[in-house]
DNA sequence: CCATTCAATACCCTCAAAGTACCAATCGAT
DNA sequence: ATCGATTGGTACTTTGAGGGTATTGAATGG
């Protein structure tokens, strides 16, 4: 037994004529009446009671005549749902993000490709950006949206959007009452910023910012999330410098200012060069606006 | 593409291993990559990335596997079934009923039916004696519980139970005060029975029951349900002669009596004797308590 | 650098299944 | 009753899908 017996006997069911189902089976009628007869012997089971001027189902052909057309068409559909997958119409698409991308480029991109592909089921994670290379290479994500990286050979990337470092700083501080702050007014300051472990592009960033005016900083907690930074920032513990997308909403007690040259960096969407989803190409489809 | 097929993508995408894959399907190695090859290329999608030291599912064949999973167990359910269906453990029967078996043997035929064949839908359905003639030649019905048939030759048969005529009266009628009646008391009696066209067994063993008293019967209504004579009776517009197992809950205003020599008639399970329906012999089997 | 492992290729062979021809049974019309 | 038309079954031939064996080529580890 496989689908093709069960299409011939399916023909058979419908048109209860054996000259006109095996026409529709292209084939003639003999060699037809033999598989017929071959299903019968290999289930054991009589599907039609026949002579030689009628033909009619048994009980248990009817029975079989309606899981035929279940089997069948399921059989049908995953031939044709496993073409979808391969040409990125439909299936998984794994997708991570940094947190401070949530707020912004993020929600804008997952609307427009779901509203373009919306067979394709999007798994959405949160992850700190160390964690998204990583899994990148490993392949269990398909893309990801983090910061742009400079070396990044392996990976393809798009730019979604610029970010730039801002001082956020407890509303009673000196700093908060300048329009403007440079790197050399950093010097002394409590610093509060992610580890390099968890955030290398930020702490960098930080790091340099502080050169160019010849400021050591005094990390003074590390947390790894920076809503973290901001609560305590805003509980007096210290100052902070977080991509400007997250100043928005930062509640009272605390206030942010802009910086003189601020650091700059990219948000990028990024992929594996030999990315295996083909669901992936539309994503940077998308995200570079051409659909 | 067929469930073979599927098959041979399932061992190589379970073991990921052309080698085990193919013993697992009891073939050699070589054949088994070329199916490999031919599912690929008659789907037009890649299913697996392979080299010569590893193979791994692309996200396509991910997809299918989930699908061919689903396929081959409705495959598998479908031939299995089918045998269920055919060997009488599993699908429909169709079971007529007369109404006044309602009251007697079906509910308990039924209820041990249902507990030894719990895969079987049973389809009851109530019938007027001569439909259910009609509908068991014609297939429409698998099996029916009616009255006992002199001659069927057709037809096989259980005896469910014997039954026998008793009088209904109004309460207030000559006739409900006589501990006996004969056939000889029925002489100019207001009758009500159903007509021959709807139970001429019945019909039929009333007048020969009058015919034994001498007593030409004067039908006087020939309503189709035994409840509708009943209801008649009981309003005083005559009396009739209703199956005993009829008479329990009689309601106020009518009352019943036995009959001298009462008619007697069987109530039988009956099905074609070339039943098509494998689920009827166990229904026979229940019926003569052998089960 | 060699041995080993594993998938792919080359070539052959077999049998499942299709085709052709014919037969048998049944029904309707003459 | 008989003949022809229709329909399903059987006998025999043929073909190609798919299996087997031997071998190759690429990758890995000692």
């Amino acid at each position: 037994m496989d689908t093709r017996h069960m299409q011939y006997f399916l023909a058979l069911a419908e048109t209860l004529h054996f000259g006109r189902a095996a026409a529709r089976m292209n084939m003639s009628q003999p060699p037809f009446s033999r598989q017929i007869a071959a299903i019968e012997k290999s289930l054991g089971v009589k599907l039609f009671e026949r002579n030689s001027r009628n033909v009619a189902l048994t009980p248990a052909g009817k029975h079989f005549l309606e899981d035929c057309r279940r089997v069948l068409a399921g059989f049908e559909a995953a031939c044709r749902d496993v073409r979808l997958v391969a040409s990125g119409m439909k299936g998984e698409l794994r997708l991570a993000f940094m947190m401070h991308a949530a707020h912004g480029v993020v929600p804008s991109l997952v609307r427009r490709y779901a509203k373009s592909r919306p067979d394709i089921r999007l798994i959405l994670e949160e992850r700190i950006p160390t964690d998204i290379d990583e899994q990148l290479i490993e392949g269990r994500l398909d893309a990801a949206v983090t910061f742009g990286l400079v070396h990044a050979p392996h990976l393809r990337t798009a730019l979604l959007a610029r970010d730039r470092l801002q001082l956020i700083a407890p509303a009673g501080h000196p700093l908060a009452r300048r329009d403007r702050v440079g790197p050399r007014d950093l010097q002394g300051e409590r610093l509060i910023a992610a580890p390099a472990s968890v955030a290398p592009t930020l702490r960098s960033a930080i790091g340099i910012y502080c050169a160019t005016g010849g400021t050591v900083p005094d990390f003074v907690f590390e947390p790894r999330l920076q809503h973290t930074i901001i609560r305590l920032v805003a509980e007096g513990l210290g100052i902070g410098l977080i991509p400007q997308s997250l100043c928005t909403d930062l509640g009272d007690g605390i206030i942010s200012r802009p910086l003189e040259d601020a650091p700059e960096f990219d948000v990028v969407l990024c992929a594996p060069v030999a990315a295996k989803n083909p669901a992936v190409s539309h994503l940077f489809e998308v995200a570079q606006g051409r659909e």
